[in-house]
DNA sequence: TTAGAAATGAGAATTATTCCTAAACGGAGG
DNA sequence: CCTCCGTTTAGGAATAATTCTCATTTCTAA
């Protein structure tokens, strides 16, 4: 493993959020200036195969990255306009048995409002 | 409604599967050799928003058009390589009861096997 | 220590999509 | 039918995200 393959891991991993692949390459060059970018994709990229991280596509701008490899499902919210994690257990099993299929993996991304959005919503409705 | 428009809502009308937006500009040319691929992007564009007709966003090529505006998921088949729609009723509930959130839309991309091809899977594991 | 393999840095290339602008179209009112 | 005016188009440039290329550098193991 390389000095920037690990790097590029450690950035990932001690974030919270969910980063894009310009967002690790700027963390990263703040410590080995003489990193490029393509090296960063192809270091993500590679994770990913390994399973390592997750990629989560996104149809309002790049790809995002996240070290969160439990199985779980992403909501972009409508109000805050954050991407939230959203953990629904068993939803693979859920699909093998209803459609038939066999599930290698998926990815479920919501359009919605967050629980805290969600909330304050509602208090709004009832008023 | 331009004529443009007209001809790109037919061709999705009359196509069973899922075509890319180069697709339809490749079938839209040949029957109005004048039109522009910006145009086709465009009509595109104001169709998924007037909900007329639904964009499937993927991790392995361009975005594709579907006249399947019922919700339904899609599965990329590991075995024979296909984009299939699988309905699966009621998901959007589901995630609103367990996740406290509420769903304005969502997008299920599955990577796995298709009936036939798991049939087939399960065959072959039984001999 | 050195040959071969693997990974990198820098930037070009590719892919998918959006943006820009002058020209063409279309339909409401005369 | 004209003509005006807002809308849409064609064509191509621009952009954004990502991958590819290749000479150079860095590892690995004998």
């Amino acid at each position: 493993m390389t000095r920037q393959r690990q790097l590029i891991y450690k950035i990932i991993m001690n974030t919270e959020g969910h980063l894009s692949a310009d967002e690790i390459f700027g963390y990263a060059k703040a410590e080995m200036p003489s990193i490029a970018l393509g090296t960063v994709y192809r270091n993500l990229r590679l994770m990913v195969e390994d399973k390592e991280i997750r990629q989560i596509i996104t149809d309002y701008g790049p790809d995002r990255y996240d070290r969160n490899m439990i199985p779980h499902e992403h909501l972009h919210c409508d109000g805050c306009g954050k991407l939230v994690d959203i953990t629904f257990g068993g939803l693979k099993e859920l699909l093998e048995n209803k459609g038939e299929i066999a599930v290698n993996d998926y990815q479920l991304n919501i359009r919605g409002l967050c629980p805290a959005c969600n909330t304050k919503q509602k208090k709004i409705r009832v008023q």
